[in-house]
DNA sequence: ATAAAACCTATAAAAATTATAGGGTTAATG
DNA sequence: CATTAACCCTATAATTTTTATAGGTTTTAT
């Protein structure tokens, strides 16, 4: 399951595609619309920034927004970025590779192949959907 | 990612799979195989037992043996045993649906019909694999 | 100047996962 | 029939991860 963390990441980008009319976002008004904690969100918006997917003004009257087209922003960034890998073992992880310390032979391994075709259906879908087709269904 | 209950129960099944020969296995031989904590991998063979994917025999030349045909053991099962849900949000898991307590209307949330994509995806996958196909290829 | 807002880092609280502990029950065997 | 070997069961401890909070710093509009 995805955490809470990257929810509300897709959640406030959901929000900051919907209101790209306006120059920038406040934390609280993300916050306050999905009932998230303030300070929470503003950690993860803070990484969605360093991701260089968000830009922001300081001071009076700044805010957030959305420094990318929505159809630039695969799902798989978000989630690899707050939630680290996608795949279901970290043998077959491709950004966040670890060998499974109870294997001799991960060549051996039965189960590896399965999971590297999870890992390839699953990718194909969050790879290749972005926040835009998010932002259509709303 | 799976957690190492699940990983652990994989490879406590692999093992019973291979040796269908002997009557029973140890829980120590499974231990030892794969560097496995004995007690940690006891409670996981438990529920497999619970589960009607393992028999048991108690007593001096006791031990646990596969109950069911490997290809009648779908990957899925394993992982709803002992990880939860499959899908990566509560909100569209079959087994385990639970709202998200953020969602004023789920009917309106652009996130869900991806998460349902991904989860048919895996799903597809995890469901027709078996423990047969793990076997295979060890 | 003041107020409003993001920035930053540390830490605390809670939850989930992983692991251990210890006695109970069952059955084979000499 | 005593002994030993094995699974059974439940509770709890330890660890790790996730979630949340706290509090000050910097920036900028007015």
């Amino acid at each position: 399951m995805l955490s809470k963390k990257t929810k509300y990441a897709f959640h406030a980008l959901t929000y900051l595609g919907k209101h790209r009319d306006q120059k920038t976002v406040l934390i609280q008004d993300i916050s306050e619309e999905y009932g998230i904690s303030h300070k929470f969100l503003e950690n993860i918006l803070l990484e969605l920034k360093k991701a260089g997917i968000l830009g922001s003004k300081k001071g009076k009257g700044g805010g957030y927004y959305l420094i990318k087209d929505p159809k630039d922003i695969p799902l798989s960034k978000v989630i690899r970025l707050l939630d680290g890998p996608i795949a279901l073992l970290p043998c077959v992880s491709l950004n966040y590779y670890e060998p499974c310390v109870e294997c001799k032979d991960e060549s051996k391994c039965g189960l590896k192949n399965v999971m590297i075709q999870v890992r390839d259906e699953m990718l194909n879908i969050l790879e290749n959907k972005t926040l835009a087709d998010i932002l259509d269904k709303e």
